[in-house]
DNA sequence: AGGCAGTACTG
DNA sequence: CAGTAC
DNA sequence: GCCT
């Protein structure tokens, strides 16, 4: 490979510094692309005193500068168990060195970049400790939407910004999704680089299922199937059936048992009884093998992408793979979220590891507590549920006493701020408004391999168990209080539960509608339960669930739970 | 035959 | 308003 | 696809 001065400028601390044979040989072809090597820290910070002594003689610059060109190259990863032995093998002085103030990358940024002859975003290169505990660190700048290229060039002069002006500029770079060219670089090469994790085909245990575990198994699919169709109350069907065969006494045998389960119809008996006789179920399998429900499945993966367009991608423009996109579909059709949805394409659909969520709460507690340690920054949704492995996180806003949304909004703005700047927050999936109660966002630890969706929601403590329920869900949970709660001639949304006044109850009649289909508007209604949990959950007749036992219609759900 | 949760955001 | 997401 |  002819030099091509890739890594000009470019420092790699070289963790652990290795001299065999094959190692020489790559210091060797680092060196020849302009990059300086480093096996220890002494040598280094000896350079960084010349760097910042030569450069201009301003602190934020030059060592914002350093930051960009300074990389710790993990040539070992086995060698590397944690920040200590990270440490030693640089051999850091006593007095210490902001070692986590750098990026540490595989190995593989620096060979897949020689190979690609340019810089290649870090995010994908993030090396991270195995079993490493929740501690985050921070970094200076924000990587992700823009190209490394870029970022090696620090501006030179760095003006304060008034407040206004920074404030205006974040939202700004925010919201602004990346450029086509971006996305399609990001999903070709994560497409490439990370190839689909092989779906668990576990065919043994199918045999080892009872009757009813086989149904459940053959059904959770057939929702999700017939959810991608876009038949969303077919799919609702199946996952209500599954829950009522989780609470039915006994297996299902025959075509009668099943039938006298509730939520199981002619219909679904039926598939009930081909699935006991053959231990198949012919109409999933032949879904599942069609060519269109299979990419449909992929693109509704897509952030944005639902049954209309998915369907229409595949039918009007003959998209078959998530690459054909950018052939096929003209840039038009494409929200800014839907941009977000495919750079990230391969991130967001990753399942997130309860022990990282955990890293991402104390990371944006910690930030949110040095704002205002008054506010209550919590995490919900299926964290709270404390479900092994989370689709997103999502945090919860409040104060005590507060029902101010402007001083909600407030917290919220600067809080996203501050995540912004320390490079957590990627993008938003919506422009911030003035009253910014609701933001939803990708967010990344430094350490971390992948961007996750991330979701605030900041709420009035009157309304607090209310939003509670809603953000904990689970989905099912939801619905069902809900039309419990009409049943009841109540209401329960987002904010808490509500009883009809008395002249909605005489309009509703006079019209002839139920009371659920009126309009909702504060006036009409008043609220009876806002604050307690529990007393929303025993006001619709129900006994207060633990949010671990609020996972509805999952398949590890235990002990199970009567709708 | 009509409902199936209720709300918020984009375009 | 339709579409999507929470 | 089930229930009313």
């Amino acid at each position: 490979m002819e030099p091509s001065q890739l890594f000009k400028g470019y420092n790699f601390l070289l963790v652990p510094f290795l001299r065999t044979k094959l190692a020489s040989f790559r210091h060797n072809l680092y060196t020849k692309n302009g990059a300086t090597l480093y096996p220890t820290i002494n040598q280094f910070a000896k350079q960084v005193k010349k760097f910042n002594s030569e450069l201009i003689p301003d602190y934020y610059d030059s060592e914002e500068a350093l930051h960009y060109t300074t990389i710790i190259v993990v040539e070992d990863e086995e060698k590397l168990t944690d920040m200590t032995s990270l440490s030693s093998y640089l051999k850091v002085p006593k007095s210490g060195f902001p070692l986590d103030e750098y990026k540490v990358l595989r190995l593989a940024w620096v060979t897949d970049s020689l190979e690609e002859k340019k810089l290649l975003p870090y995010s994908k290169y993030l090396f991270s400790f195995p079993e490493q505990k929740g501690k985050v660190k921070r970094e200076r700048e924000s990587e992700s939407l823009s190209d490394v290229k870029e970022e090696k060039e620090p501006s030179k002069k760095r003006k304060r910004k008034s407040v206004d002006e920074e404030h205006s500029l974040i939202f700004e770079k925010l919201a602004s999704p990346p450029k086509i060219e971006d996305i399609k670089k990001k999903v070709l090469a994560d497409s490439e680089s990370l190839r689909a994790s092989t779906p668990e085909s576990d065919e043994e245990d199918l045999k080892n299922m009872s009757n009813n575990e086989l149904i459940i198994h053959y059904f959770s699919q057939m929702a999700k199937e017939r959810k991608v169709e876009g038949l969303q109350f077919k799919s609702l069907s199946y996952l209500r059936a599954i829950n009522a065969i989780k609470n039915a006494p006994k297996e299902i045998e025959c075509r009668e048992d099943a039938l006298s389960i509730p939520k199981i119809g002619k219909s679904l008996a039926d598939h009930c009884v081909e699935i006991i006789e053959t231990r198949k179920f012919g109409q999933l399998k032949r879904q599942q093998e069609s060519t269109e429900a299979h990419v449909m499945k992929e693109l509704q993966k897509i952030h944005g992408v639902g049954a209309v367009i998915s369907e229409k991608w595949f039918n009007h423009y003959g998209v078959r793979s998530i690459p054909d996109i950018f052939e096929k579909v003209p840039e038009s059709e494409f929200t800014d979220a839907i941009k977000l949805g495919l750079y990230y394409y391969y991130d967001w659909n990753q399942k997130i590891p309860r022990e990282e969520v955990t890293a991402h709460s104390e990371f944006v507690s910690d930030v949110g507590k040095k704002i205002d340690p008054k506010f209550i920054v919590q995490t919900v949704g299926s964290y709270r549920r404390e479900t092994k492995t989370c689709g997103d996180v999502d945090f919860f806003i409040m104060k005590e006493d507060c029902n101010d949304e402007t001083k909600l909004s407030q917290f919220l703005t600067t809080l996203v701020k501050e995540l912004f700047k320390s490079g957590y927050l990627k993008c938003s999936l919506f422009p911030a408004h003035d009253q910014l109660l609701k933001f939803l966002t990708g967010g990344q630890l430094t350490d971390k391999k992948f961007c996750r969706r991330v979701d605030f929601l900041a709420v009035k403590w009157k309304y607090r168990a209310g939003a509670l329920i809603y953000f904990t869900g689970n989905d099912i949970l939801n619905r069902y209080m809900r039309t419990l709660a009409n049943n009841k001639g109540l209401r329960l949304n987002n904010e808490g539960l509500f009883k009809p006044k008395r002249r909605v109850i005489d309009e509703a009649n006079k019209m002839g509608i139920r009371l659920s289909k009126m309009h909702f508007k504060e006036d009409d209604w008043t609220l009876v339960e806002g604050e307690d949990e529990e007393k929303i959950f025993n006001l619709l007749g129900l006994r207060y669930l633990e949010p671990k036992d609020r996972n509805i219609g999952n398949l590890s759900e235990i002990g199970g739970f009567r709708l």
